[in-house]
DNA sequence: TGAATACTTGACCGACCGGTCGACTCATCG
DNA sequence: CGATGAGTCGACCGGTCGGTCAAGTATTCA
C-alpha cells in the first residue's frame, strides 16, 4: 500500500532522537523539519505547536518502552528480582550503544525532559509525571511478587518501588554527567538494596 | 566603603535564581540584566559570554554549598550516619520553602544543569561533574567513618557514596516532576539502605 | 590637575526562534 | 469530468537571541 504518508512518523522519530540527544529548548522546529525532510507548513499541519509535538514524542516513546525492553524486563517468566538486573543491563547497553555512536551519553529522555521543562510547562510536567508513575507501578508489582515468593523480607513495596525508580534516574543522571555508561553498571545493581519499611501504624 | 560596585554580584545572584527556578536555555541574558538592573554592556564587561556566567554561577553556588548546609550536614560533631538524615532534611526544607514561595519545586541546580547542558557543552559538563565528584567524596568520608566506628558493616565506601549521591539526585528529580517536596521526605531516608559491597579480588 | 583605568550606557547587529498563511499538488470519490 | 480535502510547500511575520560597540561617566593615582 504505502499510500499513507509517513511524514508524521518521520517528524516524530526525528524529534525524539534530537530531543533525546540534545534537549527540548536546544532543538528548533526548523531543525527537526530539515532532518525529517519536511517543510514547516507540513509540520504545523500535523502538530499544533512544539509543545504538542513534545507530548506526542513522550507518548510515542512511552509506548515503545512499554512494549519494548520494559516489557521484556518485567516479563513474568523472570524471577521478580532478576527483572531489575535485566533493566539495569538494558539501560547500560542502550546508553553504551548511544555513546559509541554519538560520543555522548544521552541519558533518559524522560528524566532529561522532566528537569528541563517541569518548572515552566505544567502540561508536559504532568505527562512526564504520569510516565514515571506508570514505570514505578511496574516496579511495585515485581516487588509485591518478590515479597509473596519470600525472596525479600516484607517492606513498603509501593514506596520502595518509587525509591528504585528514583535511584535508576539518579544513576543515569550521574552517568550522563560523567559521560560514562559504566557508571550504570557499577552503581545500578545496588537498586536491589534499597528498602523502605512499612511504617507501623497505630 | 561601598566604593566597589556590586554589579557583578547582582548579576551572579540573579542568574543563579533564574537558572535554578527555570533553566539555562530558558533564561536570556537580557532578562538577567533586567532583573539585576544592569545594562547589557555592563554584563559583558564582567562576563565574556553566557557560558562564562554559568561557570561562575556554578562555582558560586558550589562555594555556598560547601560553606553552608553541606558543611553543617557533614559536621564532624554529628554521627556519620546522622549526617545523611540532616542532608535529606535540609534538602526537604529548602525545596519546600522554594515551592511555597514560587509555587514550583526548582530541584537541584546542579542536577538540572547537568541534564540540560552536558550533551552540548563539554566545559560545563566537566565542571558539573567536578561538583558531583566533590559532593560524593564528602559522602565517602562519612561512610568510611561509619565503618570505622562499626555503625555499618564494611562495604565499598567509595562506590556506595556515589550511589547515595545518585539516589539523592534521583529523589529530587522525581519530587520535582511531581512538584511535591514531600517525596524528598518519604524517599530520602532510604539513602542509608544503599549498599555496594567490596568486590572480592583475586 | 591630568591621564589612565574601571565601569556604565543603550543603540545596534545578524541570526534565529516558533508560528502563520495562501498557493499548490494530488489521490479519492460521486 | 468536477469537487473535495488531506497533505505539501516555502516565503514571510514579529519577536527574541547572544553578543558588539562607540561613547560617556566615575574613580584612582601621579
Amino acid at each position: 500500500m504505502n499510500h499513507v504518508s509517513d511524514t508524521k512518523a518521520r517528524i516524530l522519530n526525528t524529534a525524539r532522537e534530537l530531543f533525546h540527544g540534545r534537549s527540548y529548548a536546544d532543538v528548533g522546529v526548523k531543525e527537526i523539519c530539515e532532518f525529517a525532510k519536511v517543510q514547516k507548513g507540513s509540520f504545523y499541519h500535523f502538530f499544533t505547536s512544539k509543545q504538542d509535538l513534545a507530548m506526542a514524542v513522550i507518548d510515542d516513546m512511552a509506548d515503545d518502552w512499554a512494549n519494548g525492553f520494559v516489557a521484556e524486563a518485567f516479563d513474568k517468566k523472570l524471577q521478580p528480582l532478576e527483572r531489575f538486573d535485566y533493566l539495569i543491563d538494558a539501560a547500560y547497553y542502550w546508553q553504551k550503544a548511544a555513546k559509541d555512536l554519538e560520543g555522548r551519553m544521552p541519558g533518559c529522555l524522560f528524566g532529561n525532559l522532566a528537569l528541563e521543562v517541569s518548572t515552566r510547562d505544567e502540561v508536559l510536567r504532568a505527562k512526564l509525571n504520569a510516565v514515571f508513575h506508570k514505570a514505578s507501578s511496574q516496579f511495585h508489582e515485581s516487588l509485591d511478587e518478590a515479597v509473596d515468593l519470600g525472596h525479600i523480607a516484607p517492606l513498603d513495596t509501593e514506596t520502595t518501588a518509587q525509591a528504585m525508580l528514583a535511584y535508576l534516574e539518579g544513576v543515569i543522571l550521574l552517568a550522563k554527567t560523567r559521560n560514562d555508561p559504566e557508571v550504570v553498571r557499577t552503581l545500578g545493581p545496588a537498586i536491589k538494596t534499597l528498602r523502605i519499611d512499612k511504617t507501623i501504624e497505630k
